[in-house]
DNA sequence: TACTTGACGCGAACACTGTTCGTTTGTATA
DNA sequence: TATACAAACGAACAGTGTTCGCGTCAAGTA
């Protein structure tokens, strides 16, 4: 028996990609590779599903939305902070590393920290580092209430300057320039706009030129973190004396 | 003399708006009118353009692009922020003021405070703000590598902060409910999400639950400022220290 | 006063975006 | 083999930023 062949006006589809099994993984992973590649900006629905062969509605039978991908993919990332055991004696030595950790991390992965400073921490990895960074500032004698406001006051500070960091990298993409001539050259460029101030107006900012422009992102952000960190000591030191019951 | 009626089937253009005289001000106000009463998201070329009863193009005369536009408002709302005479005594309350005051003024425009952390600060206010609290801490006394540094950590913690806070005000928005009962209830929401962890994964965070949401928005705000002012009295102490010719 | 000129305003269109509807299709079960 | 079901998908909708080129109006000139 033959197949009747559909009629002339009845386009048949083309029968095109043999039914690729998609899977939530499959397209977080396929999007934090276009973010990594191409930035935020280049992370839509089309233009995961173009990567995955197929048409955009495909991708909501397993993600509810662009913001629920976005988290996914931002818990991925956070998959990758490493938290160590607490040991009382290092607590804030612990606590630096995990958060320049968590930096690295995020500045590796384009602008993904804007979605952090976006939402409440409520995914899995983002409790797993909260329990941590918990964790080691108890162990180190942070009073309970500090240690609670510590815990975002580090998330804000990760996330926003991992962000301002990424928006020089995601400039640089547009250009055809290396990162390091770039940067060079947007960090000259700056130079000379502080310089050629009007002295009369900002005559400290012109004056110091060299000591706003000179430091790089990651000198700045140890700056800050070593800030919070001095004055986190500063609480700590406070609740000892206040309490004799304390250790020392 | 009668006026001669235009023949029907030319159709005469509605005479609507006599040519509303446009300008960039005029945009800038609107568009900050729109951020102020809708968010952030609001904010189209398209509806501003409604706005004044015109069409999006219109607005291309006066504005390169939205970029350009976000950036005008932005500058427009940081002139609201208040920048004192340098009073060698009161270095580190003038410097205290000053941020709580951008942060207010931030908080109280929706989440523009975005628009800050995609930027370098280059425009007008923001040389003003720069020149300003620099010309506070090199009166204090703090060393002017570590006033260039402190002057973009403040810029970041502001933004930061001032653009998660909106994230709330931005949510309520979508429902009916006031702000107040808005926030109260999703607090209560992220309390009970915390009570209800798995106790065995996550012992800090849910033993410490009232600790970790307990304080509101500007006292979070105010902790992690005065964290970074401790930190940055604490350098100013060691630079002090080091250098016989210093004050004290 | 009549004419020219040029800038400003703007309608329509382009190439995108996130999202949804209703249909098609492949596979597993009865 | 026939049926049922869920996954996948094409097309469309309502938005977005931006550009092109045509009109129109106001000012400047003869």
């Amino acid at each position: 028996m033959t197949d009747i062949p559909a009629p002339p006006w009845r386009k048949t589809r083309a029968p095109s990609a043999p039914r690729t099994a998609l899977s939530r993984e499959l397209i977080v992973s396929t999007g934090l590779r276009i973010v990594d590649a191409e930035g935020l900006e280049a992370l839509s629905m089309r233009r995961v599903a173009q990567e995955l062969g197929t048409g955009p509605a495909s991708l909501y039978a397993h993600v509810a939305n662009k913001e629920e991908l976005l988290d996914l993919i931002y818990d991925r990332v956070m998959a990758e902070i490493h938290v160590p055991e607490p040991d009382p004696e290092r607590w804030l030595e612990q606590l630096r590393e995990m958060v320049m950790d968590a930096f690295r991390v995020f500045s590796s992965h384009a602008d993904i920290a804007r979605v952090g400073l976006a939402n409440i921490p409520t995914s899995p990895n983002a409790l797993r580092i909260a329990e941590g960074q918990l964790a080691i500032m108890l162990a180190g004698g942070v009073p309970p209430q500090i240690a609670a406001l510590m815990l975002d006051r580090f998330g804000i500070y990760i996330c926003a300057d991992a962000y301002e960091s990424a928006l020089y990298i995601n400039r640089q993409r547009g250009s055809d320039k290396d990162l390091d001539v770039f940067l060079e050259e947007t960090f000259g460029q700056i130079k000379t706009f502080y310089r050629n101030l009007p002295a009369d107006r900002f005559p400290r900012l012109t004056a110091h030129v060299d000591a706003l422009t000179g430091p790089d992102g990651d000198e700045r952000f140890e700056f800050g973190l070593d800030l919070m960190l001095r004055g986190l000591a500063s609480y700590v030191r406070d609740a000892g004396a206040g309490s004799p019951t304390s250790k020392g």
